[in-house]
DNA sequence: AATGAGGCCCTAA
DNA sequence: ATTAGGGCCTCAT
C-alpha cells in the first residue's frame, strides 16, 4: 500500500460538509509532515475522477487552497455541501 | 497583517 | 541514485 492509496482512502472517507487539511490527511496517511506530497497526489487526482472528493481538503488557513480545475469551482463545491461559510 | 525564504515528504522522469 | 516539481506549512522580517 503506497502513500498515495492511503491518502486517497483517507479522503474518501471524508462525510459531505466535512473538510479537512492537507496536514491532518498527511498526518492520517502517516507522514504528518507529507502535506507537499498530499498535494502533489490529490493534484494528480485531479478531482472525482476515482470518486475521490479532493474538494474537500483545505489549507490550515482555512483558505480553501488549491484545485486543478480552479479553485473557484473548489470554493463552489464547498458551499454548496455548506463545509465553509 | 502581509510577504519572503526555507524546508520536509512524495511521485515521476 | 539524482533532479525537478507540487493544490503546503512555518518562521522571521
Amino acid at each position: 500500500m503506497s502513500f498515495t492509496e492511503k491518502v486517497l482512502a483517507v479522503v474518501k472517507r471524508i462525510p459531505k460538509g466535512q473538510v479537512l487539511t492537507y496536514k491532518e490527511v498527511a498526518r492520517r496517511a502517516g507522514s504528518k509532515r507529507a502535506y507537499r506530497a498530499v498535494g502533489n497526489i490529490l493534484n494528480r487526482c485531479g478531482g472525482m475522477r476515482s470518486g475521490i472528493p479532493c474538494h474537500r481538503v483545505v489549507r490550515s488557513d482555512g483558505t480553501v487552497g488549491g484545485y486543478a480545475w480552479g479553485t473557484k469551482k473548489k470554493e463552489k463545491l464547498l458551499r454548496k455541501e455548506k463545509a465553509i461559510s
